[in-house]
DNA sequence: CCCAATGTATTCGATATTCTTATGCTATAC
DNA sequence: GTATAGCATAAGAATATCGAATACATTGGG
């Protein structure tokens, strides 16, 4: 029996909802449907009454489920000791990132929690997205930030933060004054203009790409780069304009050598964001220290729920766009 | 984390050994060492120190062995408590059985076990070796007692007993004359001899056709049936001899209709038995009443191992001819 | 020191299980 | 009635698991 589909079992029990649980647990509804299910079949014995709205458990329901929340929390409790004597004192939470999650992005994180968790250091490594997949399968990594979180094997990927791209351009630029006159750019105002983009193949890109097609503009792309650092270069440099997550265009804005252009689109519009999201090991037990960081990288972001997390080949991560 | 993966740390840890820990689990020595690395690697917690000989638990790995044993413990008491408020009283085992398992084979078993189990009663159903499986997977079923147990999907089967099969004619026929005379039959004696059996395809026909083709021994196929009844009603016509398990045969023996004529084979070839095996769904928890009766069938049957029950696709049932 | 014996780890392909998506059902509310 | 919310079910894809074969490591004997 899994110990999985027990907890899954508990968390309906406690919510009275297959779907809050199924969430809870970043599976389909579906799934805890077939946990609870899988457990009466192996157990012969019907452990909830469906017959009637809302549900309730049987007596054998009732007996079980106290047990099983015994169970789950000692095995739990269990899993805590083990592992603590391994890290005895001084918690370290290893952080592997791209590089265009800057420091400034993550310091206030750092700096609160350290004061919540006081024994407790962080460690952020910058590096390539691939890189940080492979440092957190290698286990040299407790979590990872990346964009477009692509949903491999064998990670688990929570929604972070959704970070609204704009056209990035010099400040003498036709787009910065255009927008200033009309208050914001429409995405048509971009037709056939010199564009520095990402790479073809990277999400981002497609992203970009699939916003551009939707609303019906052609630009002319005249480099591609597959890091954001050097397409802010070549928009100094004049190559063109560029549409980019703004948090990563604050230090260039700060000394005026870019501006930003908010692109403005029809409410019923997706509007172009880049998703970020903490990933780690699927399956994996995080010490208490990691966990207690992601509720914290989740918490003040009021607007992302951290319970959907999604570990699922083809589901998107929130805020990816929707095919 | 699967239960069944910590019970399996738990015995090999008891048991000082992975490999006998697998047996205990009827899995392969394989799967135990991946199912321990894979709570090592979950928890991020090494276990078992592998560097010496023999290996030794590490603190961490004393700690969790305790720690699971009791849940393990916890987790089938509470089992047991939810199944018994099902079935408060009076346990009963239902047995779906070939027909060819005289109530004569099972009748000592059943009375020792009401005499064990004062409470229980046994229901023995007989039917097509097809419906047995039906049975058990639609749980009308606990247990189901089958010849040649093919290795279905969801099924565990137990070996039982080893019938050896015997040639069987009539009382004047040539061959039985010719055993008294050489003490036996020679495998080669049944050439050319007119030959009543079971349907191709039946596992026990291509057991008997692998026989008499290892001893080069050609026969004349006069009739085949699906079972062994029809079988000997054609023996006892005198449309030829067969090839039957000695113990489907004591009702004709004994009435002197037929007369069975051991087989005497080299030492180093497999004589011919019919492996007869006691099968239930897998991953299922059985009433306790249901594994008493179980110990109870396999116990006085000293030469099988209990141990070695098999839901494997590919290993052979013991008692099956080796390819 | 090498060799064989024993017991565990690893690899790989087959198989079984578990998931998700899509859709069907059903008890209640209106 | 009909709509709705919430769970079940089906089918196929993704994943995990298992066993067979084999590699590897340790130990004990020559």
């Amino acid at each position: 029996m899994h110990l999985e589909s027990l907890s899954i079992f508990c968390d309906v029990v406690r919510h009275q909802s297959f779907s809050r649980a199924a969430a809870l647990h970043s599976v389909s509804q579906s799934a805890a449907s077939q946990a609870v299910r899988q457990i009466e079949q192996r157990l012969g014995v019907q452990l909830i009454d469906r017959s009637t709205r809302p549900w309730r458990l049987t007596t054998e329901g009732k007996l079980f489920f106290q047990g099983c929340q015994e169970i789950i929390e000692r095995y739990h409790e269990l899993e805590d000791a083990v592992q603590r004597r391994q890290h005895p004192s001084g918690y370290t939470v290893r952080v592997a990132s791209i590089y265009s999650v800057s420091l400034h992005d993550l310091s206030g994180y750092v700096d609160r929690f350290q004061n919540l968790v006081p024994g407790a250091t962080v460690d952020i490594a910058y590096m390539h997205p691939d890189r940080v997949y492979e440092h957190i399968r290698s286990d040299q990594s407790d979590l990872g930030l990346i964009s477009f979180a692509h949903p491999g094997r064998g990670f688990t990927a929570i929604p972070w933060k959704r970070q609204t791209m704009a056209v990035a351009c010099l400040p003498g630029h036709r787009l910065a004054r255009l927008a200033r006159e009309q208050r914001g750019l429409l995405p048509r105002n971009l037709a056939g203009e010199s564009f520095v983009t990402f790479d073809r193949g990277l999400p981002v890109r497609r992203q970009i790409d699939r916003f551009l097609r939707k609303h019906e503009v052609e630009m002319a792309v005249v480099a591609e780069f597959d890091n954001i650092e050097n397409i802010k270069q070549a928009v100094e440099d004049g190559a063109g304009v560029a549409i980019l997550p703004v948090p990563t265009l604050r230090q260039e804005v700060r000394r005026r050598a870019l501006v930003t252009v908010p692109l403005r689109t029809a409410a019923d519009s997706a509007p172009l964001v880049r998703p970020l999201s903490i990933v780690h090991r699927r399956k994996r037990r995080l010490n208490p220290a990691v966990t207690e960081f992601i509720k914290l990288l989740c918490a003040d972001d009021g607007a992302l729920d951290a319970a959907r997390r999604t570990t699922a080949p083809h589901a998107p991560a929130a805020g990816e766009a929707v095919r």
